[in-house]
RNA sequence: CGGGGCGUGGCGCAGCCUGGCUAGCGCGCUUGGUUCGGGACCAAGAGGCCGCGAGUUCGAAUCUCGCCGCCCCGACCA
């Protein structure tokens, strides 16, 4: 492609809305431009990107057995009703004047299809793909192309008569987007996660360390250990019990309101402080009870009680439930809830906690003794430095950017869409599905983010939008341009892309500026200065290294260059 | 949805507090000339419902109210 004639439309300054590396530089070097929140034009260069990472895409999934498929986008409202997902907040777009919904995902289509023609577990399993546009509610679209409300994606669903069956495809699935990822230039991990609102028996997301990652993980320093901080293991020991076990005993604290200020007041170790926390699980008071500082994991306490909603409690309706407020709230004689306990709290006595009347803590509280528990659990999140549940290594906890999620659903689709096979015994069975989704841009974006200097982006060559960038420095020498030109028609037959910088207006070191911004893994300058030795110059971006070489050379040098 | 910031030629910004001359600067764009290996220079130009709507005022980019849009923090997150 001549740079003539392809729009490209760089900046000079950045952008005043983009305050991360890889929006500022998408944007800087006329990959896309944004429409309105969350919504995004790609032009020429980020959608020949955007192209690799699909080609990669679909080699992948071919490579597992998938089949592509191309569903619908535009879905009826009733579908969606069938599932019980139209209602789920800041998912769904919808357009009223058809009852119609924008598809944020495809499990309610994928199930009406094999509802329709899978009748036997013979036809089983499949595996399904399709690389499309989706559409979300985002409440705040944010970081550029990170987090948006329209988007493409890579979504591939298994559908299996068996559990042997989906653990097989999600472990497929697993495998090929380490490929996939590995493919696109990108250090990930991967970490255990939450199911969440999809439900299922269990899930792997693809992350990427980022600062500006909206997910929190927690990764082993020594071992394989990684996993996503909502559902990270904590292994740091009980607290254990104390020799000397009185009678429980009131004592005053006045205006004393937090864990650190009851430490302070009492001059007493955190970990005999019972910390309560109080939530509503499904509307139904529940009480957590926590080691002095530790804070309390939601996910994990929902996954305690079986599932479901759990939202902290209004200020005014403990108030109500107890006669006391928060700070002064604890599990002796406690009517009305269901209490929880940390596994660290197990057994433990000598414990101080609130006494269910403000101002008021009791002490020597022996929770075998003085509480009526529902139950231990781990609950708390975990914290940089602690052990690791694997090996007693220390944890690190970072943030980072979800680019892959594998999911083993189950049967919950199937089953609300009566998506059901016939077994061996003429039984009729649910199918059972999995679902396993990639987001298109954000391998671009994350791409960017680890792969860029002061001077533009950095591309890996495998999803590059061009493999060379040649330069014709200057227009006005006429063997400059002769030689150019020759060498633009030589790489292009000689099967590479070549982004070739002819522009007549546009001075030498404006195409250089331009060249590093845009970030073509090799550049190749064609100038006076090689051609005087009858020598073509051939830059590395990643770092800067410069070889000269013979016209006849270049051809063979880009390809081992490629090649290694 | 809560908090904060912003909205002025294509891009980046100043002006607004303290209302008033022709709305200004840099980049980009057009034309001509000189340059020509790290975002060249000179000259002459084009390009503005100052986000939208009400109001206050002799007079509003500037003050008041309402609305819309965008960004950031938080909440939320199939």
């Amino acid at each position: 492609m001549r740079l003539s004639k392809i729009f490209v439309p760089t900046l000079k300054e950045t952008p005043s809305d983009a305050a991360i590396p890889s929006h500022i530089l998408m944007l800087r070097a006329g990959l896309m431009r944004q429409l309105t929140a969350g919504v995004y034009a790609f032009l020429p260069l980020g959608y020949r990107a955007m192209r690799k990472v699909m080609r990669i895409l679909r080699e992948e999934m071919d490579a597992i057995g998938g089949q592509e498929f191309h569903f619908p986008a535009l879905n009826p409202e009733s579908l969606w009703i069938q599932t019980n997902r139209r209602n789920i907040p800041n998912l769904i777009l919808s357009i009223k004047e058809r009852d119609l919904v924008l598809a944020p995902t495809h499990e309610e289509v994928v199930g009406w299809l094999a509802a329709m023609h899978i009748q036997s577990y013979k036809d089983l399993p499949q595996l399904w793909y399709q690389i499309q546009t989706k559409f979300r509610n985002e409440p705040r679209p944010r970081s550029g192309v990170l987090r948006g409300r329209q988007f493409i994606m890579k979504d591939s669903y298994s559908l299996d008569a068996t559990q042997d069956g989906l653990d097989l495809q999600y472990e497929a699935h697993a495998e090929a987007y380490k490929r996939i990822f590995t493919r696109s230039g990108l250090k990930f991990f991967v970490v255990g996660a939450s199911s969440g609102a999809m439900g299922g028996t269990g899930s792997q997301e693809f992350m990427v360390e980022s600062e500006t990652g909206e997910d929190t993980v927690a990764i082993c320093s020594q071992c394989s250990y990684a996993a996503n901080i909502e559902i990270a293991k904590s292994a740091l020991p009980g607290v254990g019990r104390v020799s000397e076990n009185p009678a429980l005993a009131e004592i005053a604290t006045p205006n004393v309101r937090t864990i650190d200020a009851l430490a302070a007041f009492l001059d007493a170790p955190l970990e005999r402080l019972a910390k309560s926390v109080v939530y509503r699980h499904d509307g139904k008071p529940v009480l957590a009870l926590l080691v002095g500082n530790d804070q309390l994991n939601e996910t994990k306490l929902s996954a305690a009680l079986g599932g479901g909603d759990v939202r902290p409690m209004d200020a005014s309706e403990l108030k109500s439930l107890t006669g006391a407020d928060g700070g002064s709230i604890g599990p002796v004689n406690l009517k009305g809830f269901k209490i929880v306990a940390d596994l660290r709290l197990k057994g433990a006595n000598g414990l101080i906690s609130g006494a269910n009347r403000n101002d008021m803590h009791l002490k020597n509280i022996d929770f075998d003794r003085d509480v009526q528990l529902d139950g231990y659990h781990d609950l708390r999140t975990v914290e940089s430095d602690e052990p690791c549940v694997q090996c007693a290594g220390a944890l690190r906890v970072t943030h980072a950017i979800e680019i892959g999620h594998i999911f083993k659903l189950g049967t919950k689709y199937s089953e609300a869409l009566n998506a059901t096979v016939l077994d061996e015994n003429g039984q009729s069975k649910p199918i059972i599905m999995g679902s396993y989704g990639i987001g298109v841009e954000r391998i671009v974006a994350c791409h960017i983010e680890q792969n860029h200097d002061q001077h533009g982006i950095v591309w890996d060559k495998a999803i590059a939008p061009f493999q060379v960038h040649l330069i014709a420095a200057s227009m006005n020498s006429k063997e400059t341009v002769l030689t150019a030109n020759q060498l633009y028609r030589m790489l292009a037959e000689g099967g590479l892309e070549v982004l070739f910088d002819d522009r007549a207006s546009v001075s030498a070191g404006f195409k250089f500026k331009d060249a590093d911004l845009l970030g073509m893994p090799f550049q190749v300058i064609v100038g006076e200065r090689g051609l005087k030795e009858k020598k073509i110059e051939v830059k590395r971006r990643a770092t800067g290294e410069r070889t000269m070489v013979l016209f006849d050379d270049v051809l063979t040098t880009l390809r081992t260059f490629l090649a290694s």
